[in-house]
DNA sequence: GTTAATCCCTACTATTTTACTTGGTATTAT
DNA sequence: ATAATACCAAGTAAAATAGTAGGGATTAAC
């Protein structure tokens, strides 16, 4: 029941475009040493957000990406879909698969399977970029107000 | 974001021995049979199954496994758990690892990793054995009632 | 007390996935 | 011209997955 490094990588890497959205483009350099990330692995997994349009390149020197939508308009699961694959904990209930389960009308075991891919999906659509940025902020005041007072 | 056949594996057969609750011990083969899995495979899983209390066994001929527990007091989290170790979609919101990732209480990324294990969670500890089998009923009634008007 | 049905245990294995690394090429700001 | 970047293809060691193989121990039924 895990997510894959690359679901995690790159939530993180996406989050960290987002708290520079609007400075330009960010070089997977940078993004991989706050991160503490392998930056050749971040490489393959941006590749695949690009082609999926969720960030936009700029090459060349001072080069690197860019979120390609605000970060109020992309949510967590949409980097996940693209990273780890469709959301479904088991594969019949995963809709884009064209050979389903025969009894999947009957399965009652598939029921709870569909359930729990629902809770993952309302999780995940539900947060967006932004939503992390604004987190961030409130947790960075909180450490500030904590220290302030000790 | 998949679970494994054991965990796939192991709810089916759970669930099976919950549909044959009160009758006696249920042997793998037949179990293996209804849910179309592999017999010596299905031993390995209930094996763990076995040793963590969730069923008993009876040894020798006409024997087999039965539930440990009544089916209302066994939850589909408990056979997950068993199978596929702790729910947890990344390593660090796993509150049984004695390492946790040093930034976890500043980390952005690890709170949507929260949310998403707290959800499967509530999903999981929310369907017991007994659950299952009443909507098997339910799906059961509602085909004859179809059949018998068609 | 023999037989057949069952659980129990250990080990092996082919395949796939994971998490990278290596070693380049292409593009562009300075 | 140089250095900083993005882009691309291939290779790889380790782990996980999904079983299989083969046999031993126990017991109901005859």
């Amino acid at each position: 029941m895990k997510i894959s490094t690359k679901g995690h990588y790159g939530v993180q890497a996406m989050f960290d475009l987002a708290q520079h959205y609007g400075q330009g483009p960010i070089s997977l350099k940078s993004i991989a040493e706050r991160q503490s990330l392998s930056e050749h692995y971040l490489e393959q997994l941006i590749a695949g957000l690009r082609k999926a349009g969720l960030v936009k390149s700029v090459r060349g020197a001072q080069g690197g990406y860019i979120l390609a939508r605000d970060p109020d308009d992309i949510k967590v699961g949409d980097i996940v879909r693209v990273l780890e694959g469709p959301i479904a904990p088991v594969e019949c209930v995963n809709d884009d698969d064209p050979e389903q389960c025969m009894k999947s009308e009957f399965c009652i075991t598939r029921n709870v399977w569909e359930k729990v891919k629902e809770s993952i999906e309302e999780v995940l659509d539900s947060i967006s970029l932004a939503d992390m940025c604004r987190d961030a902020e409130r947790a960075k005041m909180n450490r500030d107000f904590y220290m302030y007072y000790i």
